[in-house]
DNA sequence: TTGCTTATTTATCGAATGACAAATTAAATT
DNA sequence: AATTTAATTTGTCATTCGATAAATAAGCAA
């Protein structure tokens, strides 16, 4: 009893997922795939590591092309997280300290070697969605933080210069270098993550602090 | 006369280069190409963009494989400029002055848009070559960056930790990173490079300064 | 010119690719 | 159990891939 009586509404009998579920596996499945070999890649060596004939990924996806946009999206939009943002605008916290939380969550969601492939392979075919993803970087992330830091300098509320943001974007470039280099390069040499955040943001902001008070040109 | 009469050692009929520049040639043009299209594109767009066959490819290299090993080789190891070490050495200039000098020569040869192509794809299909240029990094500019400081700063001479070396990669990788975002994203904001360079290395040298004498852990 | 040598092309092979149609199997429904 | 519906496989296509062998063209020396 209760064994293989196979309850009606009971699924325990495992197999058939929705048909919805079973395209989400294969897209988490396709993320894998790809991020290791690359988009140019056979279906066929896919569907092998999916368990199931090539033929049916024409099942789920009208084209290989298709999937490859799913994966992307799945990648990029889906592992975005809005509540990143006001972390950074939380005022009764000192910048340095917002900056260092932030970059810290952050890079827990994108320091792995699946997202930081995918990115490098799709940045490098120059599909568009890779420079949707450094806009939203900009103006989520980097004006942001240039807002808060003129505030907390106690300077006038400006819009940010090109080589200000300029300047935010090498220091978060810095960041995700070494993610790059310890994640698909494997030659990173300290594993300790929060402190090479902590120390980038100390120099980051002494830096900021001098460039923004400084009457400069442009 | 002097027309068409061909006289003996006036190479004026043009064709008929030495096999070796001939070779050289094919290299060149294949730099170009794989950085482009990436080194999964196929033979024939090669020997197309050459003008030739595909078959004659195989009469100066033995598979494609090999083309693409001398395609790194002549990117790689080719374009470093020895000279590039001395510079950071110089100890007759402020530290700050001669990281500004090498950073404008050194990027100066690798951002174009073929050798950060050529390092990505490389980078992404975990060849050796990549990792022993990340190597040269390390050992010919950034451990010596690390060794001018401790004398500029007056701090005694002991090997650089790697929280360190880690340090400087930001610094180094946030430049790189620059010429990503410029040369392969085009999402470059700012095109003046030397003013990137600069801000990047007042922030470092202002965050090292911190760093070295905080009497630190590790 | 004549012959010799090297550069280049033509033709082709077997394997791998994305995609499609039809046949088969398995689950869901009655 | 019988029937319907959806999931999956078999078989196959036209192309494209890296590579090779044999035929042709072009330069060079006599």
């Amino acid at each position: 009893m209760t064994h293989l009586d196979t309850a009606r509404t009971e699924p325990t009998k495992r197999k058939r997922l929705s048909s919805e579920a079973r395209r989400q596996d294969f897209i988490n499945q396709a993320i894998e795939f790809f991020a290791e070999e690359g988009f140019e890649s056979s279906t066929r060596g896919l569907a092998k590591k999916l368990g199931v004939t090539q033929p049916l990924l024409y099942r789920y996806f009208p084209s290989k092309k298709d999937l490859i946009s799913e994966v992307y999206d799945a990648v990029y939009v889906k592992r975005w997280q809005p509540e990143w943002e006001p972390l950074l605008r939380d005022r009764s916290r000192p910048l340095a300290d917002r900056l260092n939380t932030f970059y810290n969550v952050y890079t827990d969601a994108i320091f792995n070697r699946q997202w930081m492939r995918i990115f490098l392979f799709s940045g490098l075919k120059g599909v568009d969605i890779n420079r949707r993803y450094m806009q939203l970087v900009r103006q989520r992330i980097l004006e942001p933080i240039l807002i808060e830091a003129r505030v907390e300098f106690g300077l006038p509320d400006v819009p940010p210069k090109d080589c200000e943001v300029e300047f935010v974007w090498v220091m978060h470039g810095g960041i995700f270098y070494y993610g790059v280099r310890d994640l698909i390069y494997e030659s990173a040499i300290s594993t300790d993550k929060e402190r090479v955040i902590s120390d980038s943001i100390t120099a980051f902001m002494a830096g900021l602090k001098i460039k923004l008070n400084r009457p400069d040109q442009t």
